[in-house]
DNA sequence: TTAATAAAAGAGCTTTTTGTCCTTTAACAA
DNA sequence: TTGTTAAAGGACAAAAAGCTCTTTTATTAA
């Protein structure tokens, strides 16, 4: 559905959010042990979304991620987008370069439905809405 | 969605299912033009689908692939199966080797209706269902 | 002003996916 | 039986995705 790197990137910047919320900023090495996930690639992901002022980041002593108050607003689509682009919200599932309702696929008509939940769901999630449970352990992001 | 093989299997059972039920073989050539994709990567896809017995092909003049009768009832979802795995019916959505009711990622019940759909829809589509809209060009391989 | 810390940046490696090519085997027809 | 056709099979190449390592830059605190 997402690629790994799109699943890490969800996983770290969930983690960052609910860290933030309590006013710290976190690093590398905690983000990843606690999204099980590779130390340099999440770095390189981060620093991705970092330029695209998505989370933002402090060097030095006490530095790490972290997010202002506006970043929370940004929604599971919006990482998504940034990382995979919006293939997944458009593109056809038999990869047809053409494919709309003029030209379908067999699945495009079936296919609609289902793009446009994931898309609307997305696009629901913001940031900062599982800091709770996640706080909680009622969710996992491990 | 899928993989790009998969994507291609789809295409190319779905354009043999139309022409074999005209009665006809069809050979490796006319399938790559037919459904746009690369002569020689679909005939491995074709060698595999036709080991697991989900099409049936012959060699030399008037050879190819068709359809016996049974394998109409192959559905979409068992070329998925075949070809990526259950991940896009059960997997976890942010990559979790762990996911479930008691261990729930932030996207799982989210999730868990999506996936529904899309199996159930695939599971309800049986290979020859698209023939005539095809043949009336109504929806396209390519 | 120096040492320590932590992200940024760049280069490179590994694995998987996608795609190509060449030889072999089977079927058919002349 | 011999030549032609078309799939099967194996080996390999290219591209993309996933991941690692090293150096540089910025920040902080002693």
């Amino acid at each position: 559905m997402f690629s790994k790197t799109c699943e890490y990137a969800i996983r770290a910047m969930l983690f960052v959010a609910q860290r933030s919320n309590s006013g710290v900023k976190v690093g590398i090495k905690e983000i990843s042990k606690n999204i099980d996930a590779p130390e340099h690639f999440i770095a390189k992901i981060l620093q991705d979304l970092s330029r695209r002022g998505m989370v933002q980041s402090s060097k030095g002593p006490n530095g790490g991620f972290f997010f202002e108050k506006a970043s929370e607003d940004y929604t599971l689509a919006d990482i998504v987008r940034a990382i995979d682009g919006d293939k997944i919200f458009f593109g056809c599932a038999l990869g047809l370069t053409e494919c709309d309702e003029i030209h379908p696929c067999p699945l495009h008509f079936e296919m609609k439905g289902i793009r446009d939940m994931i898309k609307s769901k997305l696009e629901a999630v913001k940031l900062g809405v599982f800091n709770k449970d996640l706080e909680q352990k009622l969710i996992f992001l491990r």
